[in-house]
DNA sequence: TGTTAGCGACCGACTGGTCGGTCGGTCGGT
DNA sequence: ACCGACCGACCGACCAGTCGGTCGCTAACA
């Protein structure tokens, strides 16, 4: 199957694009040490000479990937929360924008869950990764605080156990046999988090928050 | 180097320890994929074939040294728990005791940590130990929703965003380039666990929770 | 207009190295 | 003499990265 050769005008920018959605797709099913360059270059259908042409590695490749799919998410949220002013409203619109575009694209949350399964040095990246979130969550934290909406508290581990609450929420989410809707534990999450800085009931209650049916399909004991 | 050869007493018994003990050493620095067989082999001091001829397979290692240190955890967590009949008291200890632990042996907690590192497959057997955690922590919310303590929530998403928060602490504790005591997240990590289901804030500070200087040394912002 | 040199993009067979697992063999105890 | 425990060289599969090519475009030149 002889392929189209890309127009001059490309600039290689294309099919830098192709390899990298290829690589999205591989590393998507798979995590990174189960997927082999060769297996981009099929889901890219480009061959393993012209993925090396674009890129000096494997990891340079994943990295990028995780970057720019970071970026996007990051951005999304950003802008989302641009709309409240009220620490509290965007630390609440964050997370249900993270749990919205996760369960939107199932791929893409495969895609930083799985990033852990290569061993040493790419724990690093994860790190940077919840680093990145978590420090998002303690700035808005932080200006609660500083407002006098909720109590002085240790804002560090705050967003740490806020983000670990998130993250293992959407972990066993990608991991049920039968996923429920991922939004649908948006309301009990919530309640939980904003009680646990100490947000008022009466602010909790604000929001009618739709009582769902359980998020959770059903429970293994 | 001749190696001592075992007693005929041992019935094999204490080489498989030696085997599963040099697997702990090996599989804690380097995670299971980076850990390779000869590895493992050199750490107990026995040959590659030694190996073959106690355990089928690599993974076969790997899972019982999961399984068995997990036990010992759990085993833990239940005789600690087992000194106190309060629901919450119980969820208190067992999240208390799990900190406790790891901060003793951050090797376990290494282990139990870098397991994903195996791709697809292990995910599942991660996803074993979660829920295994998990329902420890949903029977003391159950108990004490039961019993009237704390109101009624869905205590399956609870138990998973509690277990989610210990999870990413102790995560955070082990990725740390200077960790500080692990225990001293307790304070902080159980109020906000506390709060977070509705427990009174009277119950809250009825343990006077030392004060301790902030538990993660810095934060990279 | 026809010819050709140069080049950027891409190809895919191959290499070097790693690693799980095997197998024929050894050895001490009974 | 036999057997269970153990040894370690070896096999084969897999895979990241390399390298000598090919192809078609464009620009320079005749």
């Amino acid at each position: 199957m002889r392929r189209q050769r890309s127009q001059p005008a490309d600039h290689g920018r294309a099919s830098r694009e192709t390899i990298l959605d290829g690589a999205f797709q591989a590393f998507t099913k798979g995590g990174y040490r189960d997927t082999a360059v060769d297996d981009i270059a099929a889901a890219a259908e480009i061959s393993k000479g012209g993925i090396y042409f674009h890129f000096p590695t494997k990891e340079a490749i994943f990295r990028e990937l995780m970057r720019t799919t970071a970026d996007k998410l990051v951005g999304k949220v950003e802008s989302t929360v641009a709309a409240e002013s009220d620490p509290i409203a965007r630390a609440e619109v964050a997370i249900r924008t993270v749990l919205e575009v996760f369960a939107g694209h199932r791929t893409m949350a495969r895609l930083f869950f799985e990033a852990g399964a290569g061993g040493r040095g790419f724990q690093a990246e994860t790190n940077v990764l919840h680093d990145r979130f978590a420090n998002l969550i303690q700035s808005y934290l932080d200006d609660a605080v500083a407002q006098g909406t909720i109590p002085a508290i240790d804002t560090r581990i705050t967003s740490v156990v806020w983000f670990g609450a998130l993250d293992e929420v959407v972990a066993r989410w990608l991991l049920a046999d039968r996923p429920g809707r991922l939004e649908d534990a948006y309301p009990t999450l919530r309640a939980l988090l904003l009680r646990s800085v100490g947000v008022t009931e009466a602010r909790i209650a604000e929001v009618p928050a739709p009582t769902f049916p359980a998020a959770f399909p059903e429970q293994h004991r």
